[in-house]
RNA sequence: GGAGAGAUAGCGAAGUGGUUAAACGCGGCAGACUGUAAAUCUGUUCCUUCGGGUUCCAUGGUUCGAAUCCAUGUCUCUCCA
């Protein structure tokens, strides 16, 4: 199987600029390009699929830039619904800082990392309107998909301009880094075909483009939100046991998918793992699989190891002591269940603790606690294991 | 500049003087089911010493009684020019 075909097999490819890119991705070395916008100072799970993807044609021999979107991020890139709120400069600074040790460390170094405030900020108002806006006409703009979109709710002028930005930040990397070639998600395509128009006016010259498709979760939202947060690659944000969790959880219609696009994992191998989910879907090898490679290619062997071992003391025990967190609490005399839980921060206030043990939801040492008036004796604390629901564990670390 | 509409719990949205701690939907939390999933079903969703206390943009007022009426302020939106 070729590179291209095996991008084609993984459904990493979803609009190509053109047929010949096959061809280049297959015999030749292109630099290539993926940026982001430092909105956040960590990237999250849903950016990772770019550099999985930036990694996979590293491997290949494919020589990887990484724009972090300095000046870009200041702007704005619009979004289908709404306009974005502007970050501020020293924000985005800290971002670039946050985003450029994960990237590094993500690529193992082996990406060279780039700013686009380098090269745009000393650019004029009057040269960017001479030398980028008058060959871009606004009339192709408009029909780009996602400004066409913003035309009935509004969009700034700003936003409006973001695709000139980006489209300049190609054309600069393609004259001066030799880049040709830039991939992104599928909401990035007017960009990036922005770019390639300006340097085939400009330069003369063929630039290729490719995006991937948006991976979406068995309910069609966005892949890679838990409970309505973002799994964040920074582990001191989200704990590794935490995207392993959410992993391991992924449905059966879609687990062989992810595995294709965020693992290396051989066909083979994934070929063999879709059988088995097939044949024994109980077993949830395949779901096992993707957990631990993915936790093993962000946060390393080790970590993997440990969230494997959490899980799996979860699912037998209900809990794991293993990166349970846990609370102090400081007490002189014995204490009453509900006070106990709030003091221990598993409920917000007496009266929400009330209502958890009247509906069955806390376990002490994994036994349910049935009675609101009961009381704890305080040499009982000591390492007392309190439990709500099926995923939330704290450990008492008395201090006296 | 002219005219009008609105601000209610995490969100959307009822309620226009009293049994309204505030319908309903979503979301959240818990329980059941299950393959650690999804879906579904059930309960719950301000605080409390369980007596009660404090809520409907803010401040003041009318009233026995206000989310509901009045005044002022703040913010948002729509239409016209």
């Amino acid at each position: 199987m070729k590179f291209y075909e095996e991008l084609l097999w993984r459904g990493i490819v979803k609009d190509v600029s053109s047929p010949e890119l096959e061809d280049k991705l297959n015999n030749e070395s292109l630099t290539f390009y993926i940026g982001t916008d430092p909105t956040a100072d960590s990237l999250h799970i849903g950016h990772y699929a770019s550099f999985v993807t930036t990694k996979r044609l590293a491997l290949y021999g494919h020589k990887p830039i990484i724009l972090i979107g300095g000046a870009t991020g200041l702007i704005g890139d619009p979004r289908p619904s709404a306009e974005r709120e502007i970050i501020s400069k020293d924000i985005v600074e800290k971002n670039i800082k946050g985003l450029s040790a994960q990237v590094d460390k993500l690529l193992d170094g082996k990406a060279e990392i780039v700013n686009n405030y380098d090269w745009t900020k000393d650019v004029t108002y009057l040269d960017f309107l001479r030398d980028i806006g008058k060959y871009i006409n606004v009339n192709y703009m408009l029909n780009k998909d996602i400004i066409s979109r913003r035309l009935e709710t509004g969009i700034t002028y700003a936003e409006f301009s973001y695709t000139l930005l980006q489209g300049f930040d190609f054309l600069e990397l393609f004259r001066n880094k030799n880049c040709v070639l830039q991939a992104a998600g599928s909401d990035q395509w007017g960009n990036i075909t922005t770019g390639i128009e300006l340097i085939r006016k400009i330069e003369g010259k063929e630039a290729y483009g490719f995006t991937m498709p948006l991976i979406l979760d068995s309910n069609g939202k966005k892949f890679g939100k838990s409970e309505g947060n973002a799994l964040w690659l920074d582990k001191n944000k989200t704990s590794p046991y935490k995207i392993y969790q959410y992993l391991i959880n992924s449905d059966d219609s879609k687990v062989i998918e992810y595995l294709k696009v965020f693992t290396f994992l051989s066909k083979e191998e994934i070929e063999k793992l879709e059988k088995e989910t097939i044949e024994h879907p109980e077993h949830r090898k395949a779901q096992k699989a993707l957990a631990y490679e993915v936790v093993k290619d962000i946060h390393g062997k080790e970590e993997a190891e440990a969230a494997k071992k959490t899980s799996e003391d979860v699912f037998s025990k209900g809990y794991s002591e293993e990166g349970m967190p846990s609370v102090d609490i400081n007490i002189d005399n014995d204490i009453n269940i509900l006070d106990l839980l709030v003091l221990a921060m598993v409920a917000p206030s007496k009266s929400e603790a009330r209502r958890l043990i009247i509906g069955n939801g806390i376990k002490i040492n994994g036994e349910r606690v049935i009675d609101i008036n009961t009381i704890i004796e305080k040499d009982k604390l000591k390492n007392m294991v309190i439990s709500k629901g099926k995923k939330i564990h704290i450990k008492i670390n008395l201090i006296k």
